[in-house]
DNA sequence: ACTGTAATCGAATCTGCTAT
DNA sequence: ATAGCAGATTCGATTACAGT
């Protein structure tokens, strides 16, 4: 099994052509062309292509699931999609893309869930499709077009790192299950700091790229300072660091708080009225400020 | 009182643009 | 470069309503 690569977002279009057209799967340009993004040197009409937007959603979550279920084959663990942990508060009308539990059911108690995994991924190269050879051919890297892959997407970012605190302080139940969120770009540099900080915080255990090489020439970053971002080679890094994780996470908050301090914390941070504002508040008051 | 259909709503998916 | 807004589409659940 390999990391995310250019096969798969091949296989992703690839598939969704037996029941999608070519229309709600590309760009259609001024001269007939399917593109899945917009280059930036393209001028003529555009319009925001939508109807991918769940099918990569779907395609990628499923693939992640696959990956973790690969890795954790051997154990007595289980990989659910869209699982529901209504007592962290997510409910059936948000549940969890992909948590690994140790009960194989879609609504799963605080107790059972070892890790869950927050899933941002989009097609990180631009296509041309050809409709007459029904074939596909890559045309660039996320720098040649305008579509900003996932992690590079400051508001995606922030939507992650918002869903993951309300997770945190929706429950004292959820202070001991990690939190990892999976995409398949670069970090931006600007939130670098900011995931090291999350990480060092307790809050968000990593963000994790699992595209090795996002770019046709060049190298990215390998993992921020800290490690709160990180990007992965192969399926043996993967592996190790779940396992880390899995080793860590029984005293995760055992040397910053007491349960007591925290749930007051908790309860002072929830207070606050947007994600932005809460993840702020909870940051300050767990480092004493 | 029940059934079936339609309209509505909320949340989620990702991309494009713009103001700062 | 970042934050924030707007947008199309989908899914499922809820609500509304009409017709037995």
């Amino acid at each position: 099994m390999k990391l995310w690569n250019k096969n798969h977002e091949r296989l992703f279009f690839n598939r969704c052509r037996n029941f999608a057209s070519p229309e709600q799967l590309f760009n259609q340009t001024e001269d007939g062309r399917f593109l899945a993004y917009w280059p930036k040197s393209y001028r003529g009409r555009k319009t925001t292509l939508q109807s991918r937007n769940s099918l990569i959603g779907k395609f990628s979550e499923k693939w992640v699931a696959d990956l973790f279920r690969h890795i954790t084959q051997d154990k007595n663990l289980f990989v659910v999609q869209q699982a529901q942990i209504p007592s962290i508060g997510i409910g059936y009308n948000s549940p969890a893309d992909v948590v690994i539990a140790t009960r194989n059911k879609k609504v799963l108690r605080a107790d059972d869930v070892k890790i869950i995994f927050e899933v941002k991924m989009s097609i990180v190269w631009n296509w041309i499709y050809d409709i007459d050879s029904d074939s596909l051919t890559e045309i660039g890297d996320y720098r040649t077009h305008k579509g900003k892959p996932s992690f590079t997407r400051s508001d995606s970012i922030l939507k992650a790192i918002g869903k993951c605190i309300d997770i945190r302080v929706s429950s004292i139940d959820a202070s001991k299950i990690p939190l990892v969120v999976i995409g398949n770009a670069p970090l931006s540099n600007g939130f670098c700091k900011k995931a090291d900080y999350l990480k060092n915080a307790g809050i968000i255990q990593g963000f994790w790229s699992l595209n090795p090489y996002p770019l046709n020439h060049g190298n990215t970053r390998k993992s921020s300072h800290d490690g709160g971002y990180m990007r992965f080679d192969d399926i043996s890094e993967l592996k190790d660091s779940v396992e880390e994780l899995f080793v860590n996470d029984l005293n995760f908050f055992s040397g910053m708080k007491s349960p007591e301090q925290l749930g007051k914390i908790i309860e002072i941070a929830d207070n606050e009225l947007t994600y932005q504002e809460k993840g702020m508040k909870f940051i300050k008051l767990i480092n004493g400020s």
